[in-house]
DNA sequence: TTGTACGCGCTTTTT
DNA sequence: GCGCGTACAA
């Protein structure tokens, strides 16, 4: 029989010991009597590094130290512990991803055969996420995908989702897990073969769940410090290889899993359910008594292991399944002499005691589970003689662990210590009648949990097929043309699409609508709503207006010579604009925005400066048959104008054109839309002047407003509903926009009007702020580790998943701090527009992270939790050093996109030093920040930093 | 053709 | 503060 003990951690992960290195694993492995040791950590570039160097391969999937070291180490090891130590490769990964609309976070141990494996797994985590802060690295990426992954760099890994019943991190955890297996992994499933049961479960407790028959329960110590090993363990009667290891997994009790040495399940962190803030626990009966809800501070309780077990049971307590396996609740030896001594198990005569019981006895476990009784007398005394004998027979006295405390395992009873002192006869002494076994009664089996309250949103859901009353009155006009203000989250796209279904069901032709967008992505995903909103029969055309002009112009080539076209690439124009820009000593981006500016207004004659090195480029072009992209729309209007057949053949083909984005539209593009409208098209233009902020590339939202005049008779609507926002998100947002005075807004109602108050805070530095940003996000996230989870009572740690999040700047340059931040603190993270294509991983677009971006990138994307950080004078709004600013207002507009992507929490932050192209400056607040109302914004204090928590801390 | 020193200038972004 | 482009040397 050996042991084993598969999930430990290195020093490289969080809150853990300095000393967890390949030789204080060797030595305290056999003072434990451990046979077989995880690595931990193998996703650690470090640690890995380490591994490779220290340990020797045996040929048979395991590891030992190296003979040099293991020689140099071994008189630290009491001669009766000596045994050989194998390591298997083994880490942890912590998945944290949205799926069903909920945060979910689980935890994979995952163990592979060999170095050469383990470097292939690491070479594609390290392209999906930031292995390299964490031993235990925290990923975006869905636990499924996770698993397919490992499978596809080696079919023989072990994958073992990790202490499966923990409510914060695992697959069955009551805040962030499943109720099934299959929920999680899918077909994916049949390679799982065995669950890891965590500290605060034991194995009766999972028998109570048929659907764990099938898997092999595994315990493990999860240590964070050598002390800590074999905490939980498996016994094994197969050789100590990795296939044999495997199989024994994957194969009934006789294949080699003998069974589990356990915790009493009572002294995990989360037997019971509770708060530990408010003083309280709760069995799962009295949480019921009391709703799930604290009966000190009313908020929902955290639900431990028991309740949950007893959730997801479908049989009673007591129950045993047909096939089970052999296990021992034990007190770590520590614990166990620190009660008889009355000490605490980490005092220095506790120590000398173990020692002394080690030297002559042998390794922990063996004291516990199999030395003579006589012999413990003999050594260690009656008392502790009379301790084994207890806990051997599972007569203890237990306080069960809640919302992260642990619990409390005694094995003599209060009044029991007070008889003791002085007493040398105590282990004649029967157990007393207090002590109870630790076979308790419990409730029956708890009738699954009611689903969760209909969302509050489901009546008025802009996902269901519904208008609200404004968006249908838009939707439904037939009387011209229309211009729709709609504001941040009011349901844009819904009514574009809403329209054209109702046009198609109508009885209009798909070949008579057309929808207009600016960008390919716009195109694509309002092509795929309205093929979903009208799944029978064709779809209209939905085109940038760039797309739209090229057709135009093949066709009136077609009609006439036939001439090739082609569009200039990039690369090509910017060498041209080099050349010529140098021929005229102007700069190339000045001649570039000159030409652009020029083509957008479709004048005739350019300005007379640029008028030589226009004809210059356009021949340049010509001469290939190329077009740039203004010519798109350009020529596709000089067309229509001359080509009078051509003209009348687009007029009549479209009864209706639906325009999105409308604020963003150059003269140019008005032209076109106009060039496109006979006297039976209807023009229904939709889109929000106060989120107009591309003006600098010719966005000119004047256009907006004199829509009735370019469309005669156009019929105005407005949406005012706000479906993303809160209520004070939504304040602090139209509150700003009131520093620019606009009749014809109107106010924007949230459809949610409770939320907290946006804050604000103020940092010393962009590093001070990159920090705070990230500390914020570890919180909100939770799961960082699990301080962070326990630390903040009330305020939902762990309510989002990374991908939730977004934080926003105005400038690029702001991006590096915040990343480099994000990455320490083990925050999967990614920097817009940033990551080259060619080092993707194909499962990248699958992993989920916290999104660093642009304001103006953010345009048309939300977020339940918004950072916007660098509020300052000269960044927000931009001074570019020697240049003519863009107009205030536009820069305000674009604070005002960037506060309304926010859904649920808004933090606005700035710092005091700020040091950009070289130069560092001390600015003032954001002038806009002033012009939010007071009383919209709370205003933070930075916290005083305390000292850094010990290492330890997470064990006490 | 390649190495290196120097100086300039620095948003936001789509097709 | 840094990257990129240009100028000039080898």
């Amino acid at each position: 029989m050996i042991v084993a003990d598969l999930h430990i951690h290195s020093r490289y992960s969080r809150a853990t010991a300095r000393d967890l290195d390949p030789e204080h694993l060797w030595i305290a492995a056999q003072r434990k009597g451990i046979d077989l040791l995880g690595s931990g950590d193998f996703t650690h570039p470090a640690w890995f590094a380490e591994l490779s160097e220290k340990l020797v391969e045996t040929g048979d999937g395991a590891y030992v130290l190296r003979p040099d070291l293991q020689g140099a180490l071994a008189g630290q090891v009491p001669a009766p512990c000596r045994r050989e130590v194998r390591f298997l490769l083994s880490a942890e990964i912590s998945s944290i991803y949205k799926r069903g609309g909920k945060t979910r976070k689980v935890h994979s141990l995952i163990l592979m055969p060999d170095l050469a494996s383990v470097a292939r797994l690491n070479q594609r985590l390290g392209r999906l996420g930031n292995i390299v802060s964490d031993g235990r690295p925290i990923l975006g990426l869905d636990a499924k995908d996770l698993l397919e992954l490992c499978l596809e760099v080696e079919p023989s890994v072990i994958f073992i989702p990790a202490h499966i019943w923990t409510p914060w991190f695992s697959l069955f955890g009551s805040k962030s897990g499943f109720d099934a297996i299959e929920e999680c992994f899918g077909e994916l499933t049949p390679h799982i073969h065995a669950l890891e049961t965590g500290l605060s479960s034991d194995p009766p407790m999972n028998w109570r769940l048929s659907a764990l028959d099938r898997f092999t329960l595994v315990s493990h110590s999860d240590a964070h410090s050598p002390a800590k090993l074999a905490r939980e363990a498996d016994l094994l009667t197969c050789p100590p290889t990795y296939a044999d290891l495997a199989a024994a997994l994957a194969g009934p009790a006789e294949a080699g899993f003998h069974g589990t040495l356990e915790f009493f399940p009572d002294e995990g962190k989360y037997h019971l359910d509770g708060h530990r803030k408010c003083g309280v626990r709760l069995t799962p009966a009295e949480t019921r008594e009391h709703g799930g809800r604290c009966p000190v501070c009313g908020k929902p309780l955290t639900v431990g292991v028991l309740n949950r077990v007893e959730e997801l049971a479908d049989r009673p307590e007591g129950s045993k399944p047909a096939r089970l396996r052999h296990f021992e609740s034990l007190i770590p030896l520590p614990e166990l002499i620190g009660e008889v001594m009355r000490q605490g198990p980490a005092t220095k005569g506790v120590s000398q005691a173990l020692e002394a019981l080690l030297e002559r006895l042998g390794p922990e476990l063996h004291i516990l589970r199999e030395a003579p009784l006589e012999d413990l007398q003999s050594v260690g005394g009656p008392i502790l003689g009379e301790a084994l004998r207890r806990m051997r027979q599972g007569q203890v006295i237990t306080e069960g662990g809640y919302d992260g405390e642990f619990g409390k395992v005694h094995l003599f009873s209060n009044e029991e210590h007070a008889e003791l002192k002085g007493q040398k006869g105590f282990w004649k002494l029967a157990p007393k009648a207090g002590a109870r076994s630790r076979a308790k009664a419990g409730p029956a089996a708890r009738p699954k949990a009611s689903p969760p309250a209909a969302p509050l949103l489901s009546a008025l859901d802009p996902a269901r097929e519904g208008l609200n009353p404004e968006q249908a009155l838009a939707a439904d006009y037939r009387g011209g043309h229309l211009i729709v203000r709609a504001g941040p989250g009011s349901g844009k796209t819904r009514l574009l699409v809403q329209r054209a279904v109702g046009l198609l069901r109508e009885g209009a032709a798909a070949e008579e609508i057309l929808l207009i967008t600016f960008t390919r992505k716009a195109a694509g995903e309002l092509g795929q709503r309205l093929a979903e909103a009208w799944p029978q029969g064709r779809q209209p055309l939905t085109a940038t207006f760039h797309a739209l002009g090229r057709r135009i112009i093949s066709q009136a080539r077609e009609g006439a010579n036939g001439g090739d076209m082609a569009i200039v690439e990039d690369e090509k124009r910017q060498a041209l604009l080099k050349r010529i820009a140098a021929q005229a000593e102007w700069k190339p981006s000045d001649l570039e925005l000159a030409i652009s500016r020029h083509k957008q207004t479709l004048d005739q004659e350019p300005p007379s400066d640029l008028a030589p090195w226009l004809a210059l480029y356009q021949e340049a072009l010509a001469g290939e048959g190329l077009l740039d992209l203004d010519d798109l729309v350009r020529e596709a209007c000089l067309a229509l104008r001359s080509d009078a057949e051509l003209a009348r053949s687009w007029r009549e083909r479209f009864r209706h054109v639906l325009v999105d984005e409308y604020q963003d539209v150059n003269q140019a593009q008005v032209e076109l839309l106009k060039a496109l409208t006979g006297p039976r098209t209807q023009v229904a233009a939709i889109g929000d002047p106060d989120q107009a902020i591309y003006g600098f590339r010719g966005a000119d939202r004047s256009f907006f407003a004199r829509f009735a005049r370019d469309f005669a008779g156009a019929a105005e609507f407005g949406l005012q509903q706000n479906y993303r926002s809160n209520g004070p998100i939504l304040a602090a947002a139209q509150g700003l926009l009131e520093a620019d005075p606009d009749p014809s807004r109107r106010p924007l109602l949230p459809l949610r009007p409770e939320g907290p108050l946006p804050s604000l805070i103020a940092l010393a530095s962009p590093e001070a702020e990159a920090q705070w940003v990230a500390a914020r996000i570890a919180e909100l996230i939770g799961g960082m580790d699990s301080r962070q989870v326990e630390g903040r009572a009330g305020e939902n740690p762990g309510e989002y998943a990374p991908r939730d999040i977004a934080v926003l700047y105005r400038l690029h340059a702001l991006a590096p701090a915040l990343q480099k931040a994000l990455q320490k603190a083990g925050v999967p993270v990614q920097v817009a527009g940033r990551t080259p294509l060619e080092e993707t991983d194909p499962l990248d677009f699958k992993a989920q992270r916290v999104s660093l971006l642009t304001m103006h990138a953010a345009k048309g994307l939300e977020w339940p939790v918004v950072f916007v950080v660098g509020l300052e004078e000269g960044l927000l709004p931009y001074l570019p050093p020697g240049k003519p600013p863009s107009p205030a207002s536009e820069e305000r507009r674009l604070l005002f996109v960037a506060l309304t992507r926010a859904r649920e929490r808004l933090y606005l932050s700035r710092a005091a030093r700020r040091s950009l192209f070289g130069e560092t400056r001390q600015p003032g607040p954001s002038p806009f920040l002033t012009q939010i109302p007071e009383g919209l914004l709370k205003i933070e204090k930075p916290r005083a930093r305390r000292p850094r928590a010990s290492q330890l801390g997470l064990f006490k």
